[in-house]
DNA sequence: ATTATCACAGAAAACGCTTTCGTTAAAGAA
DNA sequence: TTCTTTAACGAAAGCGTTTTCTGTGATAAT
């Protein structure tokens, strides 16, 4: 592989010249910049970023930490997708993503800061955690930048989506279709996310004039497929079930859905479902689903953003950005006014 | 940050011993390991991946090369669950992955060998690519380790479903369910997946007595939903329908699903679709999709395993390996025998 | 008693790059 | 002319490891 000694040597300059050459320095002739760069390229040079790294102690590597208790790590529906436009936004100043996990190999590597700094990360992106993991702690407290999506920790970067007004919206929307009788399957209750789209829902109701049910509220563990299931199974089994039932996420709904599905009821006909999120998913299924979209494309850019610049000017002042919400209207909500 | 420089001081030992510590070498006495051990334990330290890399020339990292038409990236449905049991299975033996994209940043780096180079990857694994591609000629030609999935070239290992055998026991299932009028939409053309499973309709046709139309067999240009539209579409303008459709994959399943709904149809009832992929998503349809399911898991695993045991004994003969696919059968095909 | 073997340890070079600082010659100021 | 500034360049140290090779004292073999 041809280094910069070679290139010197070709050229005449001396290593430091070349290295001048590439890296902005003023104190370097146009005409010597010119050789230099035409022979590097001539000579099909590349960098070796590891020995750039040790010598900058910059490594041009973002790590993502990735902490659900789903398993399906990059195959997550919602945060996948994040993960792709945030990378997308951070290569173009240069960067690599890398992902950290703990357990690597056999070496010491214990903890996901222990890994992040084998890999000299310049920063990372908490795509996905619980933030009473004491590892996650350890992270956000160490001194290497980092952001977070949807979540919230005074110590670090987010950015967030607006869910209380997201499901406000939502039972709004229901509302004007003429329910009344409107549930909610909770999300996580440890999640920023989760609490917010519950009380979004809870303050729609109020300003509606709905009083709230007790029974309506379920859910409240997970955002799974099989929580969302589980959730619709009991609502199903009330004296006096909703008629539409709000979600904390799609993949509850596709949850609910299948399980009204299979007590035989029809949607929107019997009941009317709304989802949370608008994961890429519901773009190929059969019944179009309506939800409140989240916008995944900015989640990923800004939190890239904050992120790269945070690298950049290390002292920088937390940011908490909210981004709006969205009702998608698609074909799950069913108008009673039209009967 | 400790470094073994500051271990070596602690503990009294010279560096180089220090090193011996880590990295299994016998000359080194078991009290002086220990001790080292001990306080490297104690101080936290963690060694740097940058400057090993430098001094060993290996890097723990694999590429993986994405390079595919539909803009994805890793929230592709297949590809993005082969990554990630190939993620997980790297991990085991200590590597970390890296996407390769071309113009990295604003750096002379402009192929994905380039960018190979750039980070010393170890490896690279071509998750996705079309091999008429140049630049990903050049990859594997070049003297890094390389697997690929779901494609062939005799240069480089690869691990494959046996799509010809998907599709032959899907006609020979569908046509035990009575159907003798069963359609295909192909996949791009110029993909080994794609020309197998058509190959494997045609013969499961010719196994079964049942003479082939041409009119039956559309599509050909990509895997996505749009594309399995459009040929839904043309084939619902037959004067002779089909009443069995097979697809080259899920998402073009889906989206002739879509097509056969928007057309007023219903499934099964009216047309029975047989998917291929078995994708994630499929799980949480309302409408249970009976596919061929390659075994991703494997397919990923296996990738690991070959490209992580090339890497370590560099000369291998080239592999490769061809995985069993299996009918799933869930809702979406009739049975017109008890009609 | 002498030599060969062995177990353990450390010095030093190397990996490929960046960056500080010193040097030189030419140009400008006095 | 002499002094100061400036532009261009290079020597060398440093980043944190690994690895080869040499050295030493103790033990075993002769």
């Amino acid at each position: 592989m041809v280094k910069m000694k070679d290139i010197a040597k070709v050229t005449g300059y001396s290593i430091t010249t070349v290295s001048k050459a590439f890296n902005g320095y003023k104190d370097i002739s146009d005409d010597a910049k010119k050789i230099i760069l035409k022979t590097a390229d001539d000579m099909g040079y590349i960098p070796k970023a590891n020995a750039r790294s040790l010598a900058t102690k910059r490594s041009l590597m973002i790590g993502i930490i990735f902490d659900e208790a789903l398993g399906f790590g990059i195959r997550h529906p919602f945060f996948g997708a994040v993960i792709e436009f945030f990378k997308e936004e951070v290569e173009k100043d240069g960067y690599d993503i890398i992902f950290i996990s703990k357990n690597i190999g056999k070496s010491n590597v214990k903890t996901y800061l222990d890994h992040c700094r084998l890999r000299g990360v310049d920063g990372v992106f908490i795509a996905c955690a619980n933030f009473d993991n004491p590892e996650i702690q350890q992270l956000i407290n160490s001194n290497i930048p980092s952001v977070t999506v949807e979540s919230f920790d005074n110590k670090i970067h987010s950015v967030n989506s607006d869910d209380f007004h997201g499901l406000y919206m939502g039972v709004e929307y229901l509302a004007r279709l003429g329910h009344t009788k409107i549930a909610h399957i909770a999300g996580d209750a440890t999640a920023l996310a989760g609490q917010e789209r519950k009380r979004g829902y809870l303050a729609g109701l109020k300003n509606e004039g709905i009083e709230a049910v007790e029974d309506y509220l379920v859910g409240g563990n997970m955002f799974s497929f099989d929580s969302g299931y589980k959730a619709m199974k009991v609502l199903l089994g009330l004296d006096n079930p909703p008629t539409a039932i709000t979600t904390s996420g799609d993949m509850m709904a596709l949850g609910a859905i299948k399980c009204i599905r299979d007590a035989g009821y029809h949607i929107p006909r019997d009941f009317s479902i709304l989802g949370y999120d608008n994961i890429d998913m519901l773009e190929y299924m059969a019944l179009g689903i309506t939800t409140i979209a989240q916008n995944v494309s900015q989640m990923g850019k800004k939190a890239a953003n904050i992120l790269v610049q945070n690298i950049k000017v290390p002292g920088m002042n937390k940011k908490e950005i909210i981004l709006d919400t969205k009702l998608v209207i698609r074909e799950s909500c069913r108008d009673l006014n039209q009967a």
